[in-house]
RNA sequence: GCACCGAUGGCGAAGUGGUUAACGCGCUGGUCUGCAAAACCAGUACUCAUGGGUUCAAAUCCCAUUCGGUGCUCCA
């Protein structure tokens, strides 16, 4: 059992990560905002937490996990009026779209997955808690806010330092009355036709940050383990989930935090003006792998920035499809019995390359290197007929350990493509995927199995123009002919 | 504007003081093939944005410049 060391961005410094007090790691991250469908910066981050997650269970710990859906915000409330329908409703959609998409990256669900709006008691009783020694107070209007002056740490996790700022000069004036510039709401007093709840603090709806301190602590404890989520959030986000958490409890919040950095697309910072922002369905329709996606996306370490662009993504393509070709060589086995001792060396440099990579700090680049070399090894081995029995179980054994976090082995892509193209279909967006693919998926097995019989007769009369003609125009729907000397077979690109 | 992070081959990207600068993709060559493809193997950065400096020794430390990103406001 290695120890994993993670970056800690309270204190600054790489540390060992364990789970205190409890055999399993208590961990929360920052779940959606269920407004709309997710994009692939979003899915960087929760892949990252699987990799730490992955890593953390296989060398041995257990781990309480616990990721919220925010169900009402701002933006929910905004585009369900739009819609007009109610806001549960709005939200069910795309909360269902998102664990879709998780499934479909190979995203593990956390132990917990806890909703804002069925913790409303909580955040309510949290609130209170701080009214209690007046660190919260409510304004004209009925909302109520934290009082940053009453917490001196504030600040501490994203390194600010807010001494310079002085309280009410300059600030924007806000549509409520703050006692300070930097104070923010816990408690967003009701404004006409808005989902409201009945509550001792008054009518309304919880602020944003709050929602993650009461969900956090009421499922993990005052104090827990990990603390995750994107960088955007260190500030405020964090940095008011602490001041609320700690101001209520008198406790360190969480003792360790994570923050995933943010990704480029094609060198630029993805949004929608740039025309860079990408859904994974987006990806999913123009003929792009789930799996691709996700080796993509976890192949550059989490804190370091990314560029995501379509060439690493085809590349990352074929990359998989190496390992796959590797596993299902060592699968299919016939090799001779007995050890081949430099491979046995070989196959324990990758286990120990592997697992030390990962521990340390999840440097999942070089993780993936160690595997690469022992493919390359054993490949050259299997040419050169040094490959042994043996060794074949041991190699099986490290790729399935490294696929317990990777996990892309598994060919899940043909039937999730499938599924894109269905709710494409469903959602009229049909005319966004891409034409390869529609033919592609609209030509049957049987079919395919048809031309490919009529192919190869027409090589065994030597006519190799029509051969040739149907190899190709398979080509073009995405159909790759393999001919080997076990005979002839064919996949989907 | 202030603060912080980064710049490594055609592309993506490890490596943060000391053997020939990982790994993947691509490209080139080879094996195989009717020709291809697929698969596998081999080769592929005398050099780490630029200019100074520290050191016996720097991609790795320091300073400056240029460029990219991020935070200061909703954002994964």
């Amino acid at each position: 059992m290695a120890t994993i060391e993670l970056f800690n961005t309270l204190s600054g410094k790489i540390e060992a990560l364990a789970p205190v007090g409890a055999p399993a790691l208590r961990m929360y991250c920052c779940g959606p905002t269920v407004y709309d469908y997710g994009h692939i910066g979003n899915f960087r981050t929760f892949l990252q937490v699987d990799v730490l997650r992955r890593f953390v269970r296989q060398q041995g710990i257990e781990t309480k996990h616990v990721m919220n859906v925010t169900d009402v915000d701002d933006k929910i409330i905004r585009n369900a009026a739009a819609a007009g329908v109610p806001i549960g409703e709005y939200t069910a959609k795309f909360e269902r779209a998102f664990f879709e998409d998780l499934d479909a990256l190979g995203i593990q669900r956390s132990e917990l997955v806890a909703h804002a709006t069925s913790c409303i008691p909580d955040m309510v009783g949290l609130i209170e808690k701080l009214a209690a020694r007046d660190i919260a107070y409510q304004t004209e209007d009925g909302s109520w806010y934290f009082r940053i002056a009453r917490f001196p740490e504030y600040g501490k996790l994203s390194k600010k330092d807010f001494e310079g700022i002085e309280d009410g000069a300059r600030v924007d004036v806000d549509e409520y009355e703050k006692d300070a510039a930097r104070d923010f709401a816990l408690w967003k007093a009701v404004k006409p036709g808005e989902q409201h709840w009945e509550t001792s603090l008054g009518s309304g709806r919880p602020g944003w940050h709050i929602e993650c301190s009461a969900m956090a602590t009421k499922f993990l404890g005052d104090t827990f383990d990990l603390h995750a989520g994107g960088e955007d959030l260190m500030f405020p986000h964090h940095e008011n989930e602490i001041a609320q958490s700690e101001s209520a409890s008198g406790k360190t919040f969480a003792r360790h935090w994570m923050h995933v950095r943010f990704l480029l697309v094609e060198g630029k910072k993805m949004s929608k003006s740039e025309g860079n922002f990408y859904t994974l369905r987006d990806l999913l329709l123009k003929g792009y792998r789930a799996s691709a996606i996700r080796f993509l996306l976890i192949s550059v370490p989490y804190r370091h920035q990314m560029n995501f662009t379509f060439e690493s993504l085809a590349e990352s393509t074929n990359a998989i499809d190496r390992l796959r070709t590797f596993h299902q060589r060592m699968l299919k086995g016939g090799f001779a019995e007995g050890l081949n001792e430099e491979i046995v060396a070989a196959t324990a440099k990758a286990e120990q390359g592997y697992t030390a990579s990962l521990a340390n700090d999840l440097n999942t680049a070089e993780a993936r290197a160690a595997i690469f070399e022992l493919v390359r090894a054993a490949n050259a081995a299997a040419d050169a007929g040094t490959l042994r029995a043996a060794n074949v179980a041991e190699i099986l054994r490290v790729l399935d350990l490294f696929d317990g976090v990777f996990a892309v082995l598994e060919d899940r892509d043909a039937a999730l493509t499938r599924a894109a193209l269905a709710w494409a279909e469903a959602e009229g967006r049909l005319g966004e995927a891409a034409p390869e693919l529609v033919a592609n998926l609209s030509l049957g097995d049987a079919e395919i199995d048809a031309l490919v019989a009529e192919r190869t007769q027409a090589k065994k009369t030597r006519n190799f123009a029509r051969a040739d003609a149907i190899r190709n125009d398979l080509l073009a729907k995405g159909i790759l002919i393999e001919d080997s000397k076990d005979g002839v077979r064919w996949k989907r690109k």
